[in-house]
DNA sequence: AATGTCTTACTATGCAACTAGTAGAGAAAC
DNA sequence: GTTTCTCTACTAGTTGCATAGTAAGACATT
């Protein structure tokens, strides 16, 4: 079957703990098939063929991987970068956690754990900086 | 039955999507008993009285909430504060889709959604200079 | 051609989240 | 004091996630 075509474009489900392991390799290393994802997350993880193929075909039908059956063995790929991705969780959670705040999100982030270094910092302040640009 | 004796202190197991909503009430409102709870509820979702009080059965169960029996209606509270929920949502996505960088995670959320205003803007500032500081 | 190995598709199970109905106990009202 | 209302406890059903086994087809090697 392919993909449903109610989820197209950008607004695919949020990634669930498994699937995001499984995207997380797949952005690590790029398209892959199942049995090099099953073979990188043995590393960590415990999980069996099965399972991992099975993951992948429920990903294909979310829409959250595309996949190349022109071979035997098909190769999935992440449909959406690490970054798109990540950028997604993140603004479900601002609604549904931070009431839609994108500074108490931050303040709160800088509370908790603490940016590595200074230069890290910096990169923070930077970025402050370009957003009050455009605001002017 | 009595909130399972695993779940003490601060390792609370993370809220669900619909106990987020109930604990939003609490933090909202204060100390409140399930007709309360479901009445502000009404205001957004289409909850049914019998719902809210599983809910809240459930999370008392997993300690996410106290509750005070002594009256024929229970009252309900929350066990923690909006700001420790928050950090510890942020703290278990940290690690699930941001390996633990901290700056990664903040750059993101400037990323995608801009904060409100230059005052929020510089009491991120204000944050970044603190962190600064502690590091010396 | 027969055999073994790889692959996918299909099926199944357990568990947690969510939703809500029914039953029965206690308080209140008459 | 009986009826009515409100509250909790118990039970149940649906869905989605996670895991993995079985079956069957394709390919290569002997």
């Amino acid at each position: 079957m392919s993909p449903s075509k109610s989820s197209r474009a950008g607004n695919l489900p949020e990634p669930t703990q498994t699937e995001l392991e499984i995207l997380n390799v797949l952005w690590e290393s790029g398209p892959n098939t199942v049995r090099q994802v099953h073979a990188t997350l043995l590393q960590h993880d415990e999980l069996a063929y099965t399972t991992v193929l099975s993951m992948l075909q429920i990903m294909y039908q979310k829409g959250l991987v595309t996949r190349d059956d022109s071979e035997r063995a098909h190769v999935y790929a992440a449909a959406l970068s690490k970054n798109q991705t990540q950028r997604q969780i993140l603004g479900k959670l601002l609604h549904r956690v931070f009431n839609g705040s994108t500074t108490e999100l931050v303040m709160q982030a800088l509370g908790s754990a603490k940016p590595a270094s200074i230069s890290e910092i910096n990169k923070i302040r930077a970025r402050l900086d370009e957003l009050e640009g455009e605001r002017k």
